[in-house]
RNA sequence: GGCUGGAUGGCAGAGUGGUUAUGCAGCGGACUGCAACUCCGUGUACGCCGGUUCGAUUCCGACUCCAGCCUCCA
């Protein structure tokens, strides 16, 4: 299996430390507003990573992480007039209630920055003792940059070019404008935790560093997040860690693509952002689920309505040949599998393993029409490969009607204009036919006649 | 300015040193009372200029353009 590797910049053969067993860690969220689909991207990306290493026979260990404590939670609780508990709160059960819906898997673990602190005081400690860390007059405590040789590696950064361009306002409590905080020092009235240094409250980088650690050991195979996160927060936790323990602290650096809209990065400093939440109100999460999915999760894509619509009508083939198939396991052609299996090994290849699925889907209808008592194995066989990709799940009719429930008619209703239509055309009135049809196509009603009868579509 | 990626048919989006990606849309045919679904067929796509090669969209170099990071952001 190969993987791209952000560290080395090219695609590696895969070896986890321990044969079996993967270890892999992914920066979560700042829970102070809801999630976007830049953040859909991330966790449907490592879910199905997750779902593929499992189907592979890995026994993984998932860690996402929830930074629950920060400048920004702090401001927003602020802003709100509520407690920065009542906040994260509810920001984590909505991030709950959005994965589950785009089929998420839950992580193994989520563990909680605010739940950490003595894991993140010990780390500090241990770097201030090996003369990585200082606190400075102002009670901060900072990282020092410049003791850390390799301080770069990551994203081919050279200290003295960063410098050049930093347009960082200087704190004057740091030894050099690259040093970065690892503990900070809690002004009068806000949350803070006691440590060595005076009350105060853990930086960013520190605790992804130290939950990681306590998690999956000091050395793990698979460290993930999105695009933005190279710079300067994985190079960050690479320093902590490696001058904390003096070993290697990852092996594989996993990044996702950018989503973009209108072709600029969506963010929450340009404002230019989709809650998941808002664009459920008008699409099936499934939809969004095979958006994502469609493309490498190294590529930008870029968000627009058109192209949900267009994934609503690529997702609407799969369901059509699905339905009024009852899946049975059977002798299939081993290709398919094959190659959903070569797509998936060359780093999780999902725009290549749908294509081999739509493959699939021809052969499938093929049968329907042609052979079939065939039909129920490849079926099975979609359904099954599907679900690595956590695709497929709902009932084909469930999907394929979704959006109908908002109608005016209620499915009796439907049924019994279909049957009056059916009589109609039994007489040969198919004037009264198709005015029933064009009647119900109106509404958004679009019938399916066949052999066994027919069935209907909602079409928004 | 430094560092990463990228530029593929109408759109989306994989991939490959010489042979069909795939999906959506379009066109022709089949099925159908007519449609829808489905099936069959259909498109001289690989930013630009050089180089390597028998042959390059695919490798190498220059150029143009796009995006990301260098500041909180998934």
């Amino acid at each position: 299996m190969q993987i791209y590797n952000t560290l080395t910049r090219r695609k590696e053969t895969f070896r986890p430390i321990e044969p079996g067993k993967v270890r892999m860690y992914v920066c979560g969220i700042t829970v102070y507003d809801y999630c976007h689909i830049g953040h859909a991207r991330v966790m449907v990306a490592f879910d199905v990573i997750t779902r593929y290493l499992r189907e592979r026979g890995y026994d993984v260990i998932y860690v996402r992480n929830i930074t629950d404590i920060d400048d920004k939670i702090l401001k927003r609780a602020d802003e709100n007039g509520e407690t920065i508990v009542s906040l994260t709160e509810r920001m984590i059960d909505a991030m709950h209630e959005d994965e589950d819906r785009l089929g998420v898997l839950r992580p193994d673990y989520e563990p909680r920055a605010t739940a950490h602190i003595d894991d993140i005081i010990a780390m500090i400690e241990r770097l201030i003792d090996k003369g990585y860390a200082y606190r400075a007059d102002n009670g901060d405590v900072y990282y020092r940059v410049r003791k850390f040789a390799d301080y770069g590696k990551l994203n081919n950064r050279n200290l003295d070019e960063m410098r050049a361009g930093a347009r960082v306002e200087v704190d004057a409590y740091k030894e050099d404008p690259l040093d970065f905080v690892l503990w900070k020092a809690a002004k009068p009235d806000e949350a803070s935790w006691p440590s060595p240094w005076g009350n105060g409250r853990p930086g960013w980088h520190i605790e992804c560093s130290a939950m990681s650690t306590c998690c999956l050991g000091e050395t793990f195979d698979i460290h993930g997040g999105g695009p933005d996160l190279t710079f300067p927060h994985h190079e960050n936790e690479i320093a902590q860690s490696e001058a904390a323990t003096g070993k290697r602290y990852v092996n594989t650096w996993m990044h996702a693509g950018a989503v973009r809209v209108d072709q600029q990065k969506m963010s929450k400093s340009l404002g230019n952002f989709f809650t998941i939440r808002e664009v459920l109100e008008v699409h099936d999460p499934e939809v969004v689920r095979y958006l994502l999915l469609a493309s490498h999760y190294r590529s930008p894509i870029n968000y627009a309505p058109d192209a949900l619509d267009e994934a609503r009508r690529s997702l609407e083939r799969f369901y059509n040949a699905l339905e009024g198939v009852e899946p049975v396991q059977g002798d299939v052609d081993a290709r398919y599998q094959a190659r959903f299996g070569e797509a998936m090994d060359d780093d999780f290849n999902t725009a290549e393993a749908l294509a081999v699925l739509f493959d699939l889907v021809r052969d499938l209808n093929r049968a329907r029409k042609e052979a079939p008592e065939q039909a129920p194995a490849l079926a099975f066989e979609l359904k099954r490969l599907g679900d690595v990709l956590g695709l497929f799940g709902q009932g084909p009719s469930t999907f394929l009607k979704a959006g109908a429930a908002n109608l005016p008619v209620s499915e009796s209703e439907i049924e019994a204009r279909i049957a009056a239509r059916a009589e109609a055309k039994a007489q040969r009135d198919f004037a009264e036919a198709d005015r029933i049809r064009d009647e119900l196509a109106a509404m958004g009603i679009v019938l399916k006649d066949s052999r066994e009868g027919t069935t209907w579509v909602f079409e928004k």
